[in-house]
DNA sequence: AGTAATTTGATACAATTGTACCATAATTCT
DNA sequence: AGAATTATGGTACAATTGTATCAAATTACT
């Protein structure tokens, strides 16, 4: 990413924060008020330099429509990968990934489930772990091996979906349930595991 | 929540949708062209009854500054509670729970690592899984047994983190490790775990 | 040192936009 | 049926706001 003078990063990190902290983007003479400024037009040139190394975007002529690129405000920076040792890597700053939680929030179809139980120990889910779930409009587009969330005989179950011609087999996450091999018709997959979220504070 | 007439559920159904497809809340004049209206006041009439209800709020004066006040925008609904047998719950449409995720990326201090390996089976946390931290400011507040990154002797692991008097016992989340103890000023404390994500899809 | 790029100040303009007021119609509720 | 609430259309106004223009000052770069 191309690097930005002192005057442009200023005005962006005010600019994030203040998006952060409203909800909303702020208007040009707000900015031009927080940086100090006495007209809008420096803070025109910032933003157009902002715009031009692709660091934000915005609706011409709309008011507070000002958007960052990036994910800065959607996710949660990845900063390094660890591992038994040791921190393997810490990433530079400069080429870092970021988990896009707001994304997810964003695709209106996906739900959640509250996991109870040790019905999925095996799939390393834990009793309390929520998990996430894409709706499945086909089934037949489902792979082998996904864990879906399927009612069969009036039971909703986690399970791992396997599909050999016209039998469904659901291998449950865990060794001490069984699995259970139904005609595809009887089976109404409901969601194809999508992320596992879990909560320690 | 107050329920809505249909005028009222048409507008807030399609601002929830703009916003999630825009990024900014639509003008005042914008919402009466979606509505199909001929004038401002229907909407104002609309968005007070919206406001009065709890469903959304502005800042009054600013374009643009309309926020959905639930979490609508911010999370996956949490639709119902699954064990071993079956979906135990169906959480009733009224009141039910999101999983704030958006909320946990405008939490700007927080970051995230990847893990490689299998340092943490034991805590159920599985190789390529994205643990996420909170920076630990003064590692006096933390509790005995919360998992932390810390730094002791040039390597940042993750570890169960117990204080005895002036004395830090790091215990690995895998068995196969040893665990060890040093006093309490070599020790490093990065970051408490806060959640861990996986992505399936 | 000299040139280019950026920043700044000042001002101006028009479109966007939130808001207010009023009378009437439609709907909902008792 | 009557009353209260909600919805609508029309209009008006002022503040907010994005944008344009120009010249001068500052900074960055060669």
């Amino acid at each position: 990413m191309e690097t930005l003078t002192p005057a442009q990063q200023e005005l962006y990190d005010w600019l994030i924060e203040y998006i952060r902290e409203n909800q909303y983007p702020p208007s040009i003479r707000q900015m031009m008020k927080a940086m100090e400024l006495k007209s809008p037009a420096p803070v025109q040139s910032r933003l157009e330099h902002l715009r031009a190394k692709g660091y934000i975007e915005w609706t011409e002529g709309k008011a507070r429509t000002i958007r960052a690129t990036n994910e800065v405000l959607r996710g949660v920076p990845i900063r390094g990968m660890i591992a038994a040792g040791s921190l393997v890597d810490a990433f530079p700053d400069a080429d870092i990934e970021y988990l896009d939680l707001a994304g997810i929030s964003l695709k209106p179809t996906y739900f959640a489930l509250r996991v109870r139980g040790d019905s999925m120990v095996d799939a390393m889910i834990d009793s309390g772990d929520i998990v996430i779930l894409k709706p499945v409009s086909d089934p037949k587009t489902l792979k082998n091996g996904t864990i879906v969330a399927a009612r069969v005989q009036d039971q909703t179950t986690l399970k791992y979906f396997h599909r050999r011609g016209s039998k469904v087999t659901l291998q449950p996450a865990n060794k001490n349930y069984e699995a259970i091999e139904v005609p595809a018709a009887q089976v109404d997959v409901q969601g194809a595991l999508a992320h596992v979220w879990r909560d320690y504070i």
